[in-house]
DNA sequence: ACGCCCTTGTGAACACGCGCACAAAGTGGG
DNA sequence: CCCACTTTGTGCGCGTGTTCACAAGGGCGT
């Protein structure tokens, strides 16, 4: 429209400020429980570990929802954000690939209360079928398409060998999921609109292996007082 | 300090390139296995999908190691790759909290076979104790001071719950560890010199529902097809 | 020996995110 | 009613990271 505007994509808020937002939830729920009715965001900005500048210019692409002089009301901010976020509906899982990971995550409770219920464990495995991990039954994984249908999967989950990831992405996507969670040491390929996120421990660990090297070598490093390699 | 000397500290890798070194290691283990001598940076970033000039920027903070005209020589970029990490020597890693989560990660392979070695997997139920898991026992949590010190654990992993987590870093710090792999949905307070990095699955999950309740939001953003989010 | 073509390595422009610092705005006390 | 104090919301400069585009460099065919 207006030439000289830089407006293209200022309805989203800030990738780095999404990531934040579950840490800040997280937080002001713990407040709550605690009965705390208003936070600042000096104080919130320190028990979540970001700068408070930061926290105020992430909560203020939400809206302006602090009063100058108090802070913020716990229990709106924790609906505003939940809202934000997505949490207010329930979102349903599916995770393929019932073994080691598969199991853990299918019995982590900590899904559940957040809104996120698992709809099904699948696996290609025919001496897993039937399994039953925390009161769910692991299905096979030719039901992948019925049980996104029907269960109304938005977000799948990959546990599998990394050899068997991609293709079941593949069918994930074609069964139309647009969300996927990959623990698999792949890169994943997916079209245009599907979002993947990967958590990878080996990752993980190598960036510590780096830093600890770091340590090690005699490196006068920034940070004079840094404590340094003990 | 010198204001025309952009040099403080330019011994140091982005943190960005650090991220992208293993994935690059993988693809070219890859590569490896399949006999493939040399590999350009436009096949190499195709197939960890990332930008080719990015690649090579990445790969140029490591040393000149490229042929230009032909490209980067498998074998060699491995081993430069692997020395930069870190990874020519082992590491030894301890896990505290044998529940869903910390036998998952202790029967995972993956890790031995990358200089990772797990020295103790370590619980304060008494009733795990002794538990064996991928060949080791479950060990109590007040040996966690005689594990660091007698098998020179430099990583910690926390797999307890959240409650508890805290308390694991401080034993682990005080022990001398200076990097900590989280997976307890909190924020962990270290000193100055010890690094942290988190795995954090619920937050991975609000992140995909953020974005997926904007795919659903009839948002007609810029770009109607797609390419939007990827 | 020479020149063509391929690929690297990097300069420069751009985009994004961070944190300081401060004016604006609201509260509570006198 | 006014003033002093607290805390939000944000403008701005800075540093980091990404991408384009291209000159320099090296192999290979002739
Ligand atoms: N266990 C961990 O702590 C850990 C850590 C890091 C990464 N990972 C990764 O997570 C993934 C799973 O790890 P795991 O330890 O649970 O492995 P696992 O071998 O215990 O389980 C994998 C499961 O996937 C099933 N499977 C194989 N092919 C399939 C297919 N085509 N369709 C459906 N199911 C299929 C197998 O039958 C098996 O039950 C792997 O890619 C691994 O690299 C695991
Ligand atoms: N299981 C998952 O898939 C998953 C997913 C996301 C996050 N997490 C997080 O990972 C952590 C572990 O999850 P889990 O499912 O394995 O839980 P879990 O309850 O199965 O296991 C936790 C273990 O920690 C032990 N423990 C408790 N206090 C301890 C202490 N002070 N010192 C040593 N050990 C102690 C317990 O005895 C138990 O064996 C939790 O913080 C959880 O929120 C787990």
């Amino acid at each position: 429209m207006t030439p000289p505007e830089p407006r293209p994509r200022d309805r989203g808020i800030p990738e780095a400020t999404v990531a934040r937002l579950p840490v800040y939830l997280r937080a002001l729920q713990a407040l709550d429980d605690r009965g705390i009715l208003t936070v600042s965001s000096e104080h919130l900005a320190e028990t979540t570990g970001v700068n408070s500048a930061k926290l105020r210019k992430d909560l203020s692409h939400l809206g302006s929802y602090g009063t100058r002089g108090v802070g913020y009301e716990v229990e709106y901010l924790i609906y505003q954000i939940s809202r934000e976020l997505g949490l207010t509906q329930d979102w349903s899982v599916a995770i393929v690939g019932a073994g080691n990971l598969g199991r853990a995550l299918a019995n982590y409770g900590g899904f559940g209360t957040r809104g996120f219920r698992i709809a099904a464990l699948l696996d290609a495995d025919t001496a897993v079928l039937g399994d039953t991990v925390a009161g769910l039954s692991v299905g096979h994984i030719d039901a992948l398409e019925d049980v996104v249908d029907r269960e109304n999967v938005s977000i799948g989950v990959i546990a599998t060998p990394a050899v068997a990831a991609q293709e079941v992405c593949d069918r994930f996507v074609e069964a139309g999921v647009t969300s996927v969670l990959n623990f698999a040491p792949v890169v994943l390929n997916v079209p245009p609109g599907v979002d993947v996120r990967k958590v990878d421990l080996s990752i993980e660990l190598q960036i510590l292996a780096f830093h600890e090297q770091r340590k090690a070598d005699g490196y006068a490093g920034l940070d004079p007082f840094g404590k340094g390699p003990v």
